[in-house]
Parts: C-alpha cells; structure tokens; sequence
DNA sequence: ATCGGCTCGCGCAA
DNA sequence: TGCGCGAAGCCGAT
C-alpha cells in the first residue's frame, strides 16, 4: 500500500498515541466508503504500525451544528485535491481561470490516487469479539439488524420531508455508474442538459455522503475509452474544451467531475462567507443594488415556493421534483434558481430561499457544489450579460419561454408536473 | 439555422 | 495596452 501523500493529512492535536487502547478508531464521517479513501488509509497505517486492530465507527448526527462541522470537514478533505501550492492560496473567480490552474496541475493529482480496497492493506483481520460490547456499551445502532423505518419513525428530526425513492449507498452509486458509463456517457454532451433525457451522472447526492470517490468514477470513465494522462494536451490553456484530450464527452463530463467540482470545494475552503450575500462578486452586488427597487410582476413566499404554488407549469414541475425526488434536473434547476431571484422581494431574500429549498430538499443540499449552483444563479463564476434587464441588471437571465422551445419537455412535465399520476 | 450585440474581468502577448 | 475567452442566455436581424 502505498503511503499516504503528506499533503492530505492534517494534524489536529500534538498528543502522542495511547500505547495501551485496545484499538485505533476510524471515525468515519466524510468518505463513507471503504474504497479509494485516504482517510481509511491512514487509519489503516496507525493500525498496523501499532499493532492494534482497526475500528470503523460511523456516526449519524442530527444536530445542525454537528452537521456543519461535518459539512467543512467534508469540503476540507475534498480540497486537498487542488491545495497542490504554486499559484493555489488564490482565490478563483471563474472556473476559467481556475482551469488554467488544474491543467497545469493535474497530472500531480491524478498520480497520487487512494487504494481501491485499503483494508486487504490491514494487518490484524476483522475481530468479531470487539464489536458486540462496543454496541452495547454506546447503545449503537447496528442498521443490518434494524428495521430502517422504524428507526426514522423514532428519530427526532424533520418528517415533513419524506424520504425519497432514490437508494443510497455504494452499490447504488456503482449501479448508476455502470449505468452511466454504458449508457448516458456516450450521449452526455449533447443530451445532458435536456430534461426529459436520461444522459447526467446523477451521482452527485453519491458524492456529497462520500459513498463513492471521483477517482473510482473518473477511472472508470477512463478505462471506457482508452484515455490516460499522457492525452493531456499542453495546448488550449485556458480552454474550456480540448485539454484533456478526449472525447467531447469526456471533456464535458470531466469540467463537471473535476474543474466545477474542486472549484466548489476551493470557494468553500478559501472564502468564509462563501454562504454570505456579499461573497458575490461586486459587479453582481452592484447591479442587482441597482435593480432592487424594480417591480416585480409575480411575488412568492416560502411556503408558495416549497408547494410548488406558483403561475409557471415548467417551475412547479422542477419544484415537484425536488421535493419528491430530491433533485432537480441539471438545467431546470438553473431557471429554477433564476425564477426564484424574480419573484421575490429582493435578492438577498432570494439567496435566503434558494439555500433554504437547496439544503432543505436536496440529497446534495450542504454540499460545496450545491452552493456553486445556489450562487451561479446571482452571478458567481459568471459575467455580466446585456441587455441591463427588470430585477436581474446585468445578473444572465433565462425564461421558461426560452427552454420550453429549446428542449422537449412533455415527458418531464408528465412525470413531474403537480397532481400528475404518472 | 446562425450570428452579433449586449457586458465584465482575468491572463497573457505585445 | 489590447485581445481572447468564458455553465448552458436572450433577442432581433439575416
């Protein structure tokens, strides 16, 4: 096994190792997988260089707090991916220019890869003995012999949002990559953006539990079509297309797999208030300052919004969808978003219901790159458009109008549209 | 069907 | 200092 790299561990104590526990604890929170995780890894070196066996605790907090603290954990782990110096205390404004940055940069990353299965790397072998008292002593949950709903239905959180169809775990994220890599990858960049097609990933809730790694994703893509590093081209610097030397669609699966990603993370980690209003850059500040005074034809509040109750067929389909599937479509949640900034009072209230939907009702709600999408919607990564528009300024502006001419949308809208029984 | 204009900021070449 | 370019836009002209 091979170590793992200095760069993605970090030290939060000086305390020397208690020679006389029973065990070392792997207290897994962020990476929910036993495979391509370097924080088992490094469980696993303590483990043997101690001589102790490895326990793999994983817990479930209910709390907010707690889930915050597990949220900036998560993000952390996920920039050492791109914290590879250089150029990378900056801040990036633009997934354009943090491009420049990764293409530079990536073959580093893609070298320093986690162990597909760590724990063959274990010396001493699972001990059944050590976890019956552990079970007892905590009152822990052991959910293979739980009943599940039960369980919920005893749990004090939130039951007005219901649980959604959409399994989670490993095996289901490596059932839709399979899925994915044989059937809606060879289609995704022309298809993934149209609503009633099946052509995106949709791993991203797989991605925020940390039930399955972007390398195990990104090496099966790879192995699909025969590409490996030395593809990279040196040209296109700055390009949005054509770099990694690829498929078109392995260009445009990767920007959304790799640069869009990390760039989340890298926003998250770098700036603290990327939750705040004013973490928007100030061209958008300033213009949608200008626009907030304008009238606004249609006006909304929260629980309008959450019941999907609002004049527009297309928006209360999406709506529909996120609160019954717990997400939206890739392209409708950005019209979605950007109904959202019109039809409300002002943006900053905007902002406030966009996370309040997102982090409510999405599988990947919390997540870094659910607040890319949050805040693309009032300009970050983005530039100012013309025509100066109502409400939005110089914020892009999209229609319903528009994309129910772009795209077939009636086998969405059946599916998705409120009261449908379909 | 396709194109230019609308508009801003970054990196890089000159 | 100027130029190319950009998460997926919109609209009107050709």
């Amino acid at each position: 096994m091979l170590e793992v790299p200095i760069n993605r561990i970090t030290t939060l104590n000086d305390e020397q190792p208690n020679m006389d526990a029973p065990y070392v604890l792997y207290w897994m929170i962020a990476f929910r997988r036993v495979n391509y995780n370097f924080s088992l890894q490094r469980a696993i070196e303590w483990a043997n260089k101690l001589s102790k066996p490895l326990l793999i605790f994983e817990p479930m907090t209910i709390d907010y707090p707690m889930a915050s603290i597990r949220f900036h954990k998560f993000a952390i782990e996920g920039m050492k991916d791109i914290q590879k110096q250089r150029i990378a205390e900056k801040e990036y404004v633009r997934a354009h220019d943090f491009r420049r940055f990764m293409h530079k940069n990536i073959e580093d990353f893609l070298v320093e890869v986690p162990e597909k299965d760590p724990l063959e790397y274990l010396n001493l072998k699972f001990d059944e003995k050590l976890i019956e008292p552990m079970l007892k002593k905590y009152e822990l949950v052991d959910f293979n012999k739980v009943n599940t709903q039960d369980f919920l239905n005893n749990l004090n959180v939130d039951k007005s949002v219901e649980v959604s169809d959409v399994v989670g775990g490993y095996n289901a994220a490596k059932s839709r990559l399979d899925l994915f890599a044989k059937k809606g990858f060879n289609d995704y960049s022309k298809l993934r953006s149209h609503p009633s097609e099946d052509a995106s990933s949709q791993l991203s809730p797989y991605f925020h539990f940390g039930h399955i790694s972007t390398y195990e994703v990104f090496e099966k893509i790879i192995s699909s079509e025969s590409w490996s590093v030395e593809n990279i081209d040196p040209n296109f610097v700055g390009r949005r297309e054509g770099w990694w030397g690829g498929s078109a669609n392995l260009e445009s699966f990767f920007d959304e797999l790799i640069t869009w990603r990390e760039l989340g993370y890298h926003t998250c980690v770098k700036r603290a208030n990327y939750d705040q209003y004013q973490s928007l850059p100030d061209w958008a500040i300033k213009t949608l300052d200008d626009h907030a005074n304008d009238e606004r034809e249609y006006i909304y509040d929260l629980s309008e919004f959450t019941n999907a109750n609002t004049h527009d067929e297309i928006w209360n389909a999406a709506q529909n969808q996120l609160k019954t599937e717990g997400r939206i479509h890739n392209y409708l949640r950005m019209l979605w978003g950007k109904k959202i900034l019109e039809w409300t009072p002002n943006p900053q209230i905007a902002l406030s219901y966009l996370i309040d939907l997102n982090d409510r009702f999405a599988l990947d709600g919390r997540d870094p790159n659910s607040y890319s999408g949050v805040f693309w919607i009032l300009g970050r990564y983005d530039r100012a458009w013309g025509p100066e528009r109502p409400i939005y300024g110089k914020i892009r502006y999209m229609t319903s109008k528009s994309t129910a001419t772009k795209f077939n949308l009636k086998p969405y809208l059946e599916k998705w549209s409120v009261g449908s029984t379909v």
